[in-house]
DNA sequence: TCTGGGGTCCTAGGACCC
DNA sequence: TCTGGGGTCCTAGGACCC
């Protein structure tokens, strides 16, 4: 049996777990640039917020309804997620961390799948105050939809098994993992509007509407394992660094100086998984919702011959690919830089002799590094990443860091 | 005025080769 | 009149996920 815990939303629990009076009243988390709700609590989902609806739509609507409104705030919500899976852990031989609130944990030596849930769900709640819920099925696909139906029902724990068409025939076609809005829409237009109806279709018609991936998922309803677990998280093949603009920027200087924060983010995350980028991507865009003005958006890419992870080098020739970008006369919305086709660790075989952070490049860029994790990001970073930033993006609306930074940290009075 | 960010996989089609 | 067949590689775009 697998088992999928999923957090009950997640990113609102994380802000309530430090302000209690959050309870049972409708609070929702914006997305970056306090831009898209992009977690809402159930108060809030009742009060007619939709997933992803931008908040200056709602905003009207969440005065009304007293919504308590909170920028992302990450660094709280990884830190959360990193002690959850450190309890699940516990229970599970096997187990997948599928994203920052779900995981999947392989029950099938455990003799009694379902007791155990609830003691799982029970730990969690008691050592991280975040509530979950756990559902199980045959398959990975199963154990999905049976987390569905537990938050649906309200239920904690579900077990759903390929067997039980009632639950099957509950869900909608598209609530099914794996199938989106527009494969939604076609399957509907063979008849197919359930789980149940896709378990059942015959496998010609499902390999007609979409490709292998709709099969496997066809055959995972019917209790078939397809999508096997992934416990040791693959080594990413793309890191993308990007924002959005918390303001319209129309200069060369001020997109090359956000270019150039992306630049030696993205550097910093692939020296951190000790990868090498093969080649290298600039793009920028104008903002698609404003139909009044003229549209624009690019993007130019370039191989690196020689493997790098240096960031100093990164950020050069991404300034450059972006000067061969540029258009004057746009007011962009969005940037961003990608680091593709990455190689991983003991993967490479030729370049034996690059100066590889030694050399006083590697030293320097080292030296940033220690001064950075010490310090913070402000406290040494390239001229070109400019000084007053006022591009960068808007989080009015941010909770401390209540678990990861000492200045930070919740005071308790006692009297 | 205000509309997220970061990924993966699959397919179709073009370029190129013999 | 009449324009092959079979393969690989690469990329852009679509679809999906959280």
């Amino acid at each position: 049996m697998i088992a999928l815990a999923d957090c009950n939303n997640f990113y609102v629990s994380c802000e309530r777990v430090f302000r209690p009076s959050l309870e049972k009243r409708p609070v929702i988390i914006l997305s970056n640039n306090d831009g898209c709700a992009v977690a809402r609590s159930n108060e809030a989902k009742q009060l007619g917020i939709p997933m992803g609806a931008p908040y200056y739509q709602v905003k009207q609507l969440c005065k009304r309804g007293g919504v308590s409104v909170f920028s992302s705030n990450y660094e709280l919500y990884g830190d959360m997620s990193r002690r959850i899976v450190s309890v699940l852990h516990r229970f599970a031989p096997e187990m997948e961390v599928y994203s920052i609130d779900e995981s999947f944990l392989n029950l099938d030596s455990i003799k009694d799948p379902s007791a155990l849930s609830w003691k799982i769900r029970k730990m969690v709640g008691d050592w991280t105050g975040i509530p979950i819920s756990i559902g199980l099925g045959p398959t990975k696909t199963l154990a999905k939809l049976a987390n569905r139906l537990a938050k649906k029902r309200n239920a904690g724990c579900l077990m759903v098994q390929a067997e039980d068409r009632e639950s099957l025939s509950s869900v909608e076609v598209e609530e099914v993992w794996g199938i989106g809005y527009r494969l939604g829409a076609r399957l509907r237009k063979t008849g197919i509007f359930n789980a149940l109806d896709l378990a059942e279709a015959p496998a010609a018609v499902v390999r007609k509407v979409g490709s292998v991936t709709l099969e496997r998922t066809h055959r995972e309803l019917a209790g078939l394992r397809c999508i096997g677990m992934e416990e040791i998280p693959q080594p990413k093949k793309n890191v993308c660094s990007s924002r959005s603009f918390a303001r319209p920027v129309r200069e060369l200087r001020d997109l090359e100086e956000a270019v150039a924060n992306y630049a030696v983010k993205a550097a910093c995350r692939i020296r951190r998984e000790g990868s090498r980028a093969r080649g290298l991507q600039v793009f920028v865009m104008t903002n698609r919702f404003r139909k009044d003005l003229p549209q624009y958006s690019n993007s130019r890419t370039m191989p690196l011959s020689e493997p790098t992870d240096d960031p100093i080098r990164i950020l050069s020739n991404s300034r450059r690919l972006l000067r061969d970008i540029y258009r004057r006369g746009y007011a962009y919305k969005k940037a961003g830089v990608l680091l593709l086709d990455l190689e991983h660790g003991n993967q490479r075989q030729s370049h034996l002799f690059e100066e590889h952070g030694s050399g006083k490049r590697g030293r320097l860029v080292q030296a940033m590094e220690e001064v950075t994790a010490a310090y913070g990001p402000r406290a040494a970073f390239f001229a070109a990443q400019g000084i007053d930033r006022s591009w960068s993006m808007k989080r009015r609306r941010l909770t401390p860091r209540y678990t990861t930074s000492w200045r930070e940290l919740p005071v308790v009075a006692i009297s």
